[in-house]
Order: structure tokens, then sequence, then C-alpha cells
DNA sequence: CGTTTCTTTGATAGGGATCAATCATGGTGG
DNA sequence: CCACCATGATTGATCCCTATCAAAGAAACG
């Protein structure tokens, strides 16, 4: 069954196939697989949804990368947080009633989308599907925490540094990361400028730092790398 | 009854009274009289709580301003959210073991304090605190994602004529607000220096936008003022 | 291949940081 | 009550980091 809906690739969803949900014990497990979803497909261009929509999902990232970011008045993106598989977000709609933020995929993704009044149908297992999503929530309040330290206390170097490493952070050493964020997307997440970024890439490979090829990167030297993410 | 703890003043505490729960059903709200919580009352230059100090406690604050900020490893402050009466701070200890950034009051401060332990065995009441809590945690997710555009995407005038706002929204115009920061603090929570922070306000006094007297200020021309912050 | 989009690199300028000194302010004790 | 000191705020001069403007180079794509 494939429907095509704002954008994305539609069909039925089995929820408790995702590792999120994991964590809930088995007869809430069981009861979740009564609840309704969606699995969507996303390419790059389609949003998955905008700023200042009717918010009515809670979304849940099974593969793929997800940017979320704000736009201000004066036209400048600024990338609140890159969700990677197994994460959720869109919690706007557990709140209010329209996402704060939109929701736009890398490269590909693939989601699951659950309707706020299908989780609020859950009945007396509802409380600990909620105590899950809070405490994901409050996970990201402390992420949000760090990157507001990033962007209001560091400088240029500081903050590419910082990224790199912890988005290579799970790699091992002597491996490639997939760097599925382009030169633009990388400045809007760190508040700089394209060209800013560039150069400091471009200082790394000559200082043999860092070696980079199509689509991916490698630390060569994370110590000497995290030396410039903290002074 | 009166404690000396870790720098607070400490009470017994009537949970009950805070604002907070009121949005809780009347027998939950019966329910959490019998809860234990602490009273504590502290001035500017007691913390609350460090960074990387073990969450034991949910804090409601009752009466003035407490700032939560982060230290970078090269010393700097970066206040991450100044939290005002009524609202909730130091989620951490709900999921983990330790905060994550540090707590202290502007000037002086009451809160209430309800270690986790006492939350979590509220029994079948708890839910419904949760989802309260919950549902503070994603308008704080929210409020950072905002910014994080400010710090991001923004240049200082654009920061502080937005802080100014919002800081003086709920007053009438033609009304003092009481400014409970020093100039220090507001470089700290916009990421700039104080210099550039009295800089912009000389300017502003001198072009009629802004008054001071000792810890209040007002704006003459808020609709001029938006102008300075969006663009 | 040619065309478009992304990236690199260079030159320049400007915003804000930094350094430094003076000026208020408030608290303290004589 | 005033002189004194400590702390915070203002103002000025200078520098440096990063943005901006511009153009060439590389990569992606039909």
């Amino acid at each position: 069954m494939e429907l095509q809906v704002s954008g994305g690739q539609l069909k039925r969803c089995p929820v408790h196939e995702f590792a999120f949900f994991n964590e809930l014990a088995e007869d809430i497990h069981h009861m979740l697989r009564c609840v309704e979803s969606d699995a969507l497909d996303y390419t790059a261009a389609e949003t998955i949804y905008h700023a200042g929509v009717s918010a009515q999902h809670l979304y849940l990232l099974h593969d793929g990368y997800v940017k979320l970011f704000k736009t201000s008045e004066n036209g400048k993106n600024q990338i609140i947080r890159i969700v990677r598989a197994g994460e959720i977000f869109g919690f706007d709609g557990l709140v209010d009633v329209r996402y704060n933020h939109s929701a736009v995929p890398l490269k590909e993704a693939s989601v699951c989308r659950i309707a706020v009044v299908n989780l609020n149908a859950l009945g007396v297992f509802r409380p600990e599907v909620e105590r899950l999503i809070m405490a994901r929530c409050i996970r990201e309040l402390q992420h949000a925490d760090e990157r507001l330290l990033e962007l209001g206390a560091k400088r240029s170097q500081e903050r590419l540094a910082g990224f790199l490493l912890s988005w290579c952070e799970a790699t091992q050493v002597n491996k490639w990361t997939p760097l599925v964020l382009s030169r633009l997307e990388i400045a809007q997440f760190l508040g700089l400028t394209i060209e800013t970024v560039s150069r400091l890439f471009a200082q790394w490979k000559r200082d043999g730092l860092v070696v980079e090829k199509r689509q991916a990167i490698q630390i060569l030297d994370r110590s000497k790398m995290a030396l410039l993410a903290n002074n």
C-alpha cells in the first residue's frame, strides 16, 4: 500500500520495529503494534514539515539524517539540530499547535510518524511512552545547552573542530566517516559562512589533520583536533 | 524549622502552593501535598548547584531569577537560560546522574525543590506530573531553538534588541522594567562582550530609544527596537 | 561535454574583541 | 557623614577574526 503524501513516500509502518521502543516493557510494546503509524521515505529535496505548520505528528527517524532549522527574518538559516537514525523529532505537537522549526532530510531519509491523537489514545500505556519521550526531550535540552555554549562562546575553528570530532565520534580510527553535509549546511549549523568553513578545511588538509574524499572524511590526528576544539 | 544546606536557607515547603501545579487535577494536587519538598532561599552569591554535581532535585522557582550557565574550557561563561518565577529547572536528574550546567540566582531567589526519588514515589499520580514536566521541557526546547538562531545568525544589535524586547515584554508602555542583569551577564547571555553591550546601550540612550535608571529600564520606542531586532 | 551547482581561493572591509584608562556607583569604616 | 576603596560601567584606540565581495576551479548532472 503506497500513497503519495506531502512529498513523502507513504506506507504502513510497524512502529515496534524501532529500537526506540525497545526500551519499553513487552506488553506495552505489544500494545503499540495496534497504534496506527506511517512509514515515509523522503529524498533530500522534500521537506518533512515546515515551521509554522500544524504539528500533528511525532517522528522517529529510521534511516538517514534530518536537519531541523529555523529561518530568521533576514533569510538566514540556522540548523538547530541534526537528527540521526533512532532519534525522535517534532516534539512540538505534544504541547503546541505548530512546529517551530522546519525539518528536511540531508540526503534520503526514512521516517516513521505517529499522530499525536493516536499517542493520546494509548490509554493506560501512554504514561510509559510519555516517560520515554520526556527522557529523550531532556537529552535534547542538554544537547541544546552544549550548542549554545559553542555558538555563544567559541570561535570558528573551535566550533568546526568540535563538530568534526562529534561527527566522527563513533567511527574507528583510520576509517572513513560519511560526511552528508554540504559546506553550506556545516556553516549554517555552526553559525559561520561557507568560506570560513572551506578555509579551515583547506588549512587542516594542508596540515595533515584531516583527509577528505567525495562524501567522506577522516580525522588523522584526533588529539590535535581536540586541542583546536577546546582552546 | 530552618537549616543551612549547601548555601541555601532551608525550610519545609508546601509544594501545592506553586502555580506550576495548579494545572493538575485536584486529587493529584492533594496527593502532592504529601510529597516531601524543601523551600530554599538564596542570595546572589550562593550557587544552587554546580555543573557536574549529582542531580537529585527538580527545582521550581518561586520568586526571583536564576541563571543557568555553562563554562567552557577557556573559562568563558555562557548563560543558557534565565529562569523566571513559576518555571522549573534542573531537569537533568530525571534522566542523568549529573547536572550539565550550573544554577545561580541573579539576585535573591526562593526555590522549592523536590527530590527525584520522591517524584518517582508518586505512584499512579506520577504520570500526570511527568506529563506536566514533559510539556515544560518541550517548551524549553523551543526556547532553546530560538536562542540558537539568535546566537548563530544574528549580529550584536539584533541580539540585544531582541533580548530587551522579550525582557520588557510583559511590562506596560511607559512603565519601568527591573533589569536584574549586570552588563556582564547580558553579555554572557548574548555571546558578546561587556563593552559591546555598553556601547549599544549608550548609543540607544543618545537616540532616545531607551532610558535607564538604577536597576530598571524602559523602552521608549518598541517598534523601532523591533526593527533593530529583526534586520 | 556543456551547464549548473558547489567549493576553493584571493582581496578587502567591517564588526566586534581586546587592551587600556577614566568614570560612576555603592558599600565600608573611620 | 564623608572619605575611601572595590566593583561595575563607560569610552577610546587598535587589532584581528570573520563576513563580504569576487572570480576561478572542481564536481555533479543531464
